[in-house]
DNA sequence: AGTACCACCTGACGGC
DNA sequence: TGCCGTCAGGTGGTAC
């Protein structure tokens, strides 16, 4: 489930295959996965173009075009990514392909459809239409706390809203509530300076953490919830039975024990 | 403005 | 074996 540790992941991985090289066609397989754009159009503004250089904010990944014209935006849903090949056939479930003229081609791969590609016309500009928030490894300490002062929701839900911060999902949201020993349902207003301190210190180290793994939930330390989420499973510190409730809509965990 | 909730999508999985 | 219901979860729209 792509969230920021794993989108940082995809950048890397389209960072070291598939920059300056001219993009030969274009063939969209699935125009559901397309937002305010025909596959006509993504096809003219991008056939003839190459990768510059990419950045990420949040879950998206903003791959900049040469010419600086426009930019390619992937957003991966719950089940997206990308692969680098040069075989024949593309993988199972490909929804936008992109051929380089050197036989090797990208695939935007997204099973349930649940993400989006778009053209926008920079990066900046993109975060400033979607109205999304600070990324969520780049945001300040000052920043993170100033923007949740004064909200009155379940700090999961804050922390998940993208328009808040961008790039936290269900599952890191859980980890990073679990680590600060906080739960889900507090609301963030009811938090002292010092505990919302404490969750942005656990954000950036979980994060961190995340990324240095390649966002591979196995490699992750022994002690983290990511490994627990399932029934019946105990919380690998106090080994309590971990809980399941529905948070803002989503099956959250949490440790009764070790979270207040 | 901020919050809550449901629909969207489809593979995986469990029950029978 | 195969059918069917449920779950997963990031987003977008709507209602409050």
């Amino acid at each position: 489930m792509p969230e920021l540790p794993d989108v940082a992941h995809l950048k890397r991985y389209l960072d070291a295959t598939a920059l300056h090289q001219p993009v030969e066609r274009v063939d969209v397989r699935d125009s559901y996965v397309l937002k305010g754009i025909s596959a006509s159009r993504l096809r003219e503004q991008l056939e003839g173009t190459e990768i510059d250089s990419s950045t990420r904010h949040g879950k998206n990944l903003l791959v900049e075009l040469t010419g600086g014209a426009c930019c390619l935006r992937l957003h991966f849903g719950m089940t997206g990514s990308l692969r680098y090949y040069r075989d024949d056939d593309a993988p199972q479930y490909t929804r936008v392909l992109l051929d380089f003229d050197n036989g090797y081609h990208l695939a935007y791969v997204c099973p349930r459809k649940l993400g989006r590609v778009s053209i926008a016309e920079s990066a900046e500009a993109f975060v400033e239409n979607e109205e999304l928030g600070p990324d969520a490894l780049e945001i300040g300490r000052d920043d993170f706390l100033q923007i949740m002062r004064g909200r009155r929701g379940a700090l999961k839900t804050a922390l998940m809203n993208q328009q808040v911060i961008a790039g936290l999902g269900n599952v890191y949201s859980d980890e990073i509530l679990y680590q600060a020993g906080l739960l889900p349902t507090r609301k963030v207003g009811d938090l002292d300076e010092d505990a919302l301190k404490e969750v942005y210190r656990v954000m950036q180290r979980v994060l961190k953490a995340s990324i240095e793994r390649n966002a591979d939930a196995e490699e992750m330390p022994r002690a983290w919830l990511i490994h627990n989420r399932g029934k019946g499973e105990t919380c690998p510190r106090c080994g309590t039975q971990v809980r399941r409730e529905e948070v803002s809509g989503r099956g959250c965990y949490f440790c009764p024990g070790c979270q207040q």
